[in-house]
RNA sequence: GGUCCCGUGGUGAAGUGGAGUUCACGCCGGCCUGUCAAGCCGGAGGUCGCGGGUUCGAACCCCGUCGGGACCGCCA
């Protein structure tokens, strides 16, 4: 497959089964090393791998020349073998060596030392980097996770359509790139931050199950976790239930993983959003470490300390073994990370080595209020335990983030757990105007069954139809089942603050064909970017895009962004404003 | 919009107020017949990101600015 009308085989790839054979091979020369000037050994490297080839007639080849050797695969000598390359048991020898192309000596090193190299100027010849075997390896899980998930969708009966890039703007949601129009001078079309409009309407078109491997793109500020672009599986299906969706995406993301690790995992777990804020403090739960929230607010209830008396939730974390390096110094620290966060305050108790509790605050607490708190946190000496009082939300957060600050490995370290967080509430805050509840996903989420009679009497109990999938604490995607009925939206916009007249206008190009007959339906999108990253070993994205932004949305090596040009923007009918200063 | 960290030959580092910026890798030249990110000898290569200030004296301290990174806000 590899061979073409210039090679024969791909460097990595030779043995000694090739041994006695004439071959070809094509690449860069990876090194050089002259032993006067009747030997010389050339290491060839090709996205394979590399290949010593002996040189006995002197050629002047340097680093990172195009090179084609013709030789004959022969085993090494005695006490020559290298055991650190895959090749290492043979070699080329009677090589000819052909220069396809010189090479300017590269900026950095083609290999493993440029992991130290500033991220910026691998940036800024991104097409050496990727040369590397790190960017290789990393493109091509990336290319087999793409592949896997297509074929795990076809094989669901799943229809890839292309939806359009030049879409119009969107009323809510992120912050969208813009491109002007020459035709309509003034007006611009959007670019998509997802397919989510032509997804649904998709399903009303009856194409039944949809999936596209779609860029998306948002205009917020860049991450180690978020670029301007990235790319998302992309599905939605009709007459499906959630259980439907969440087993049709689970396969899609198994394929994957077994495509990129050779390991499917076990079946993805689940957990109600209100369990994994209780016992993790967070939406997007981490279950490769314990130091779960631990439930105390009972055991205080008659407590005299007045930081935790009449509380409406207290809980604590224990951090394991940690109470002897957790110096004064560090504990202000979380203390003003709890504030910041706002807690009113963080009780912090190191158990001793006799088991009593070491405390600003121990004095407070009765014997039977330390001894149950001992016992709840499984406190044995030599560990941290770290507790608020404050209303349900704000401990849980708080200690959510402490858990995770104190206890939390890189994102690609141990096993992949996968989880999906099921039963989002509908509502999640208020509009800090109108006092309204604000949409905890999208206006268009389907409410919880079960809770629609709470509607308008505790709308901030209703749950929603929808549900994320979290892998090692990153938020991989979401999804939701759809509302597709007209009444049923009237009442969610309704909650929301958002009149009739107003949801037509905002909403309507995107509900009115649904009045043509709406199939029940749901979906989902999670990013393949980041699952990438993760199952690659990486902990930032841009380690596994060929050619990513920087945080502030240029790149190094195009320089894009650029000014346009006078007669491009008169075209467009465009007149910039002068650059601050 | 905010908080914090980093900018020293091509690359990575050292130098935190005082002599001529130091080292490694790379690069160039020479030597070398079994090395393997070879070895030995020699050489070139720097506006210490940029601008201003403090000082007898600044790579070093201060202010600003530009570039990069981590995080918060933001990402329905």
């Amino acid at each position: 497959m590899s061979a073409t009308s210039m090679r024969t085989h791909m460097s990595g790839e030779l043995r000694s089964e090739h041994i006695g054979q004439a071959v070809s091979v094509c690449g860069w020369v990876a090194s050089r090393r002259e032993h006067g000037t009747q030997l010389a050994f050339v290491d060839l490297r090709d996205h394979t791998g590399v290949v010593q080839c002996v040189v006995d007639n002197g050629v002047d080849v340097r680093s990172e020349f195009v090179i084609r050797v013709t030789g004959v695969v022969r085993a090494r000598l005695e006490g020559t073998v290298n055991k650190n390359l895959p090749t290492g048991e043979i070699e080329l020898g009677e090589c000819v060596v052909e220069i396809l192309r010189t090479a300017e000596p590269p900026p950095f090193p083609i290999d493993a030392r440029a992991d130290k190299v500033e991220e910026n100027t691998r940036l800024q010849h991104r097409y050496l980097d990727i040369r590397r075997e790190r960017m290789q390896r990393n493109l091509r899980v990336r290319a087999k996770v793409n592949s896997a998930i297509r074929r795990a969708m076809e094989a669901q009966d799943f229809v890839e359509v292309e939806t359009p890039m030049l879409v119009p703007s969107t009323p809510e949601g992120a912050r969208e790139f813009l491109v002007p129009s020459r035709k309509e001078p003034g007006s611009f079309y959007a670019l998509p931050q997802s397919p989510q409009l032509f997804k649904q309407l998709l399903m009303v078109a009856g194409i039944d199950r949809y999936y596209q491997i779609a860029r998306c793109l948002r205009d917020e500020d860049l991450r180690a976790d978020r670029q301007y672009e990235f790319m998302q599986l992309d599905a939605e299906m009709s007459f499906v239930s959630q259980d439907d969706v969440l087993e049709a995406i689970s396969e899609a993301v198994m394929a994957a993983a077994e495509a990129a690790t050779g390991e499917r995992p076990p079946a993805i777990e689940r957990i109600t959003w209100h369990d994994a804020m209780n016992r993790f403090g967070v939406d997007k739960p981490d279950l490769r470490f314990g130091m779960e929230l631990t439930e105390l607010t009972d055991a205080f209830a008659s407590t005299e300390f007045k930081a935790f008396a009449g509380a409406a939730s207290i809980k604590g974390i224990n951090a394991s073994g940690k109470a002897e390096e957790m110096g004064r110094n560090k504990l202000d620290g979380l203390t003003d990370r709890a504030k910041k966060i706002g807690a009113k305050g963080l009780v912090w108790l190191k158990v001793g080595a006799d088991g009593s509790l070491d405390s600003p605050v121990a004095k407070f607490l009765s014997a039977d209020e330390q001894a149950e708190l001992l016992r709840r946190l499984a406190g044995v000496p030599g560990d941290l335990i770290l507790i608020v009082a404050d209303d349900w939300e704000m401990t849980c957060e708080v200690l959510g983030t402490l858990r995770n600050d104190l206890g939390r490995p890189p994102v690609w370290q141990g096993p992949y757990r996968y989880v999906w967080v099921t039963e989002f509430p509908l509502f999640i805050g208020r509009n800090k105007e109108t006092g309204k509840p604000k949409p905890g996903h999208h206006p268009f989420c389907r409410p919880h069954p079960d809770d629609l009679d709470k509607f308008e009497t505790d709308p901030m109990a209703v749950r929603a139809l929808a549900y994320d999938l979290v892998l090692n604490g990153w938020e991989l995607g979401s999804g939701s089942i759809r509302i597709h009925e007209s009444d049923l939206q009237r009442r969610v916009f309704n909650a929301l603050g958002i009149s009739d007249e107003e949801a037509d206008k905002k909403f309507g190009f995107f509900l009115r064909p649904f009045e043509y007959g709406a199939p029940p339906h749901g979906g989902f999108a999670f990013g393949i970017d980041r699952l990438v990253a993760i199952l690659a070993g990486e902990e930032n994205i841009r380690e596994v895009i060929a050619f990513p932004k920087t945080q502030s949305g240029s790149d190094p090596m195009t320089n894009a962004p650029t000014p346009p040009s006078p007669s491009q923007l008169a075209e467009l009918g465009i007149r910039t404003l002068p650059a601050k200063v």
